[in-house]
RNA sequence: GGGCGCUUAGCUCAGUUGGGAGAGCAUCGCCCUUACAAGGCGAGGGUCACAAGUUCAAGUCUUGUAGCGCCCA
């Protein structure tokens, strides 16, 4: 073995080799009982995998790879998702470049562009989850564009179009001017901006009062269809009923009155304007008003207006609005003002309310039944807490806007007859079937919403409507593993259709994992410069090319500057290359519950460290062991029990905390097994354990055993370095595995569950670490062989020390080690004690008495500060009577130890310090 | 305005029916000891945001305050 692993060359070996070997397949176990199943959240074809994508494959492949070798028949399912309103503008941008539109090229041709685009997006994205080792079923893999999904998604369309769940209509949606297509409530991002509350003159008709309006978007005015008040405000009351003069528009519109109006807010006059506002809307519906739409579709004042306005820009009409008001001294005040500002999440333009014709699902039939599911326990959010986040949204849903005016994606199988009558069918012919001979039809122009096909993508995947046999197998799945950014997009609508279509939930666990964000708690994006890709912490990046990544394509040039300031503080030397198991090592020790997680570079580095750590003790074992014939029966000594024992509390934590989607503390428990139980301790045990006939070979297989079982337990974590090493070691093995992914996931065995050895080595650790600490403080140089004295050793610290005793003094580099009987008088020594045994090294020719005196003050300070909190619980009468027994015998014999152990010490002191 | 969450060592964060304040990184000291310097050994460092309450006992439960963050309107 090479003295420190190198990763490239072993990542590559096996992901050819497990791939070609179908290792990853779903008809693997298919004998098995159980079966488990993961959906793949499918990525965007619109680009590459980011941290997120990586820190969520990461814990699914873990969870995949851990029940593949528990034995279960598992299925991964992976594939794409086209991304309609992403991916078509990814590609119209492009062809910007080279100054053709969309339109220039017509639909058949640019939808072609786009599926060039995808097989070369979607070749990135699988070639990424190759590197990170995703064991997806790769044969499997699908589109959600495929044609079985496509007549999934069909299928689903006209079912719920017959049920009347579906339905089309001319209504208020959320527009955007610069995509040219209505968008859904959750696709529009509100923030808070700076603008003005322009408070405008309304004289009421034939009359000499004029009624006050305010209004973030004076434009809108000439929409406007009434003025609305407070039906309890007592200043406007008389005016109920009249008319007032709408400036600017020779048009005369109603004063009514209505329970919305704030009568605190402004003048407690409303202007309304039902057609570009959510809440006119529904005061427009409610009192029959006109709703008079006053903007064309890339939001230019249209034909509606009075002509000074029309195709002007909303925002050149705004300006123009309040001149021409000011002009006739209309304008009351303008005040500045914050407020909610809709954009869209793709163009960052500003959305306007806009009356179109959309398609929508009504969607509280199907909310209704995916409510109870997570209600009654069906469906399990982990951690908990998001239920109140579903609960939330889900009871107060709103019909969803599924038709989109683009031209990638699933287009809506509906035709209409020169009336305008609607023939919802699978195809053109069966349209024509229903409308009969002869009449002239033409397909809707519009596509669906993305995320009405990902809404299937649990069952779509495996073959619905069709009754396959994966489908009976591998559904409802076993875990959906996502963020909490698209519980309301994808995870509710994927339960809503779920239950509806395919009969039972989707899934039975939720587990919403973290957000990655930068090492400042930054969200990672493009426009930050402070993404990171996961390929470059694999396989390392220089600074220069790192820069060039981050500053290259910029929306905003101006900020190159900036970001490469940051980048090159923050990476002077660019990133190391740390290998593809450090970075999935890292990713599960961040994977705790909480909501962000900042990524830390020096995280990987530790990570990293551990993987080299394996690979060095592993390199120790086949050192030791090399051309050895392996006696798996022979007697172990108890170090062998120990680690043995220690193992099986290790298997059994692993378990739990993987159970519990806990896998921070699955891999820390590993971590902290195999650093500090097994190399720190059970490696250096070995050592003399190796030099003596009598426990040489329980301990030879003990090492290889414990090594072997570990590499098992860590594959779902780190699958290549294991899967490398466990190839290195085969020969040494026992067992008949090929390959570590195939190996059998080792069982807990409570029988080697030692109980007499772990007090035992306790013991033995106790009185090291004495040793050792003596030396550390007094800069001894741990080379140097001590003298050692012992004193005051009961029953059982005489037989630890008789069967321990080579063990300690290699491990401790002990010189002798003497007993002294009670009477016997010691040298002038360092003091440390086990229990009530006493630890002497004498000092003499080492280091002067001053510091071993500072040593023993600073100990009996600790011991003092101890003996105080128990005294003063046990002198605490409610104490005595109130707590369990249990833990007031504690407490007693905590300050009992503490009192002889300060005793023993403070004897040393005065000995000590008299000399 | 409604909802959710966070505040523990210099930094990043664990802490699961209330009973010993922990890890990694960073810092300091000693050591290139034949698996590993990507390492070994040792050490220092915390009023668990603040206040009140429940309890024999609170980082942990309840209420309030402050600061920060997210989601929805």
């Amino acid at each position: 073995m090479e003295k420190t692993y190198n990763p490239e060359l072993i990542e590559a070996k096996f992901r050819d080799i497990w791939e070609q070997s179908h290792f990853f397949s779903s008809q693997l176990n298919s004998n098995s009982q159980n079966a488990y199943s993961i959906v793949l959240p499918p990525p965007n074809v619109t680009g590459s995998l980011h941290m997120g994508h990586a820190f969520q494959h990461t814990i699914m492949d873990v969870l995949t790879r851990y029940h593949r070798s528990k034995g279960d028949q598992t299925l991964w399912q992976p594939g794409t998702d086209h991304a309609g309103i992403a991916t078509q503008m990814v590609v119209e941008r492009q062809l910007e470049r080279q100054n053709i539109s969309r339109h220039d090229l017509g639909r058949e041709k640019f939808t072609e562009k786009v599926w060039d685009w995808k097989h070369h997006s979607g070749g990135t994205i699988t070639s990424q989850m190759r590197r990170l080792g995703t064991s997806v079923d790769w044969e499997r893999e699908c589109f959600t564009m495929d044609k079985t999904l496509s007549d999934a998604v069909q299928k689903v369309f006209i079912e719920l179009y017959n049920e009347g769940l579906i339905y089309r209509g001319k209504r208020l949606v959320n527009w955007d001017p610069v995509l040219l297509t209505a968008v859904s409530d959750l696709e529009v991002i509100s923030t808070e901006e700076q603008g003005s509350l322009w408070h405008i003159r309304y004289p009421v008709a034939n009359s000499d009062e004029v009624m006050v309006v305010a209004t973030t978007r004076p434009e809108t005015m000439l929409g406007d269809s009434a003025v609305a008040i407070h039906p309890n405000d007592d200043r406007y009351q008389h005016l109920i009923g009249k008319m007032v003069n709408l400036p600017l528009t020779n048009r005369q519109i109603p004063i009514i009155a209505d329970n919305y109006v704030d009568m605190e807010f402004g003048t407690g006059c409303v202007k309304i304007t039902p057609a570009h506002d959510f809440n006119d809307y529904e005061i427009g519906q409610k009192h029959e008003l006109e709703n008079i739409n006053i903007l064309t579709d890339d939001a230019k004042i249209n034909l509606n207006a009075p002509k000074a306005y029309q195709n002007l820009d909303r925002f050149i009409a705004r300006k123009t609005v309040v001149k021409d008001l000011e002009k006739q001294n209309l304008i009351e005040k303008i005040d500045p003002h914050t407020m909610m500002v809709p954009r869209g999440d793709r163009t960052n333009s500003v959305i306007e309310p806009y009356m179109t014709d959309q398609w929508f699902v009504k969607i509280i039939p199907l909310a209704e039944p995916a409510i109870n599911a997570v209600k009654n326990g069906d469906i399990r959010f982990i951690p908990e807490n998001w239920e109140k986040t579903y609960f939330n949204w889900m009871e107060n849903i709103e019909d969803w806007c599924i038709s989109r005016q683009i031209w990638w994606g699933h287009r809506i199988p509906a035709w209409y007859d020169k009336n305008g009558k609607i023939y919802v069918a699978k195809n053109f012919t069966e349209a024509q079937k229903q409308a009969g001979k002869g009449v002239e039809l033409t397909q809707d122009e519009d596509v669906l919403d993305t995320w009405f096909s990902s809404a299937l993508w649990p069952f779509s995947t495996l073959g619905w409507p069709e009754k396959t046999s994966e489908l009976s197998r591998f559904y409802p799945t076993s875990v959906l593993v996502t963020g909490f950014d698209i519980i309301f997009f994808w995870v509710a609508r994927m339960i809503m259709f779920g239950i509806k279509f395919a009969g039972n939930v989707p899934f039975k666990d939720i587990y919403i994992t973290g957000l990655i964000k930068d090492g400042h708690g930054q969200k990672m994006s493009k426009s930050k410069g402070n993404v990171l890709d996961p390929i470059d912490l694999i396989d390392g990046i220089s600074l220069e090319e790192l820069l060039e990544k981050r500053t290259q394509g910029m929306m905003q040039p101006e900020l190159a500057k900036k970001i490469t300031k940051q980048t090159e503080k923050e990476f002077s030397n660019g990133i190391p290359s740390f290998g593809t198991d450090a970075l999935r090592f890292t990713f599960t020790t961040l994977a705790s519950f909480g909501r962000d997680i900042k990524f830390d570079l020096k995280r990987v580095e530790g990570c990293r460290n551990f993987c080299n750590k394996l690979w060095n003790a592993s390199r120790f074992v086949l050192m030791k062991l090399e051309s050895r014939l392996i006696d798996f029966d022979a007697t172990l000594s108890t170090p062998d029990k120990w680690i043995l024992s220690r193992l099986q509390h290790t298997k059994i934590a692993v378990e739990k905390h993987l159970s519990e989607y806990r896998l921070d503390l699955m891999s820390q428990t590993l971590y902290e097994f195999v650093w500090h139980d097994y190399c720190d301790w059970y490696l250096e045990l070995s050592k003399p354990l190796l030099d003596s006939k009598e426990t040489r070979s329980g301990c030879e297989a003990t090492l290889i055993k414990v090594l072997s079982e570990t590499l098992t337990l860590l594959h779902p974590i780190i699958p290549f370095i294991t899967e490398e090493i466990f190839e290195q070691c085969r020969s040494l093995n026992d067992d008949k595995s090929e390959r570590l992914i195939t190996k059998p996931y080792p069982e807990i065995d409570q029988t080697l569950i030692s109980k007499n050895s772990e007090s035992e080595i306790a013991w033995l650790q106790e009185f090291i670490l004495g040793i050792r600490q003596i030396r550390g403080e007094m800069n001894i140089s741990p080379g140097k062989p001590l003298p050692c004295f012992i004193q005051n050793l009961d029953t059982s610290d005489k037989a630890y020390i008789k069967s321990n005793l080579s063990i300690i003094e290699t491990l401790a580099k002990l010189e002798s080690i003497k007993q002294l009987s009670e009477n016997d008088s010691s040298p002038e020594s360092a003091t440390a004690l086990v229990g009530e045994m006493k630890i002497l090294i004498p000092l003499a020719g080492l280091v002067d008495k001053k510091q071993e005196i500072l040593r023993l003050n600073k100990e009996i300070e600790k011991l003092i500060k101890h003996q105080r909190q128990y005294t003063g619980k046990l002198n605490n009468k409610k104490f005595i009577s109130g707590a369990p027994k249990e833990v007031v015998e504690k407490e007693q014999s905590k300050l009992s130890s503490v009192e002889k152990a300060l005793g023993d010490l403070e004897l040393q002191l005065k000995k000590i310090s008299s000399l």
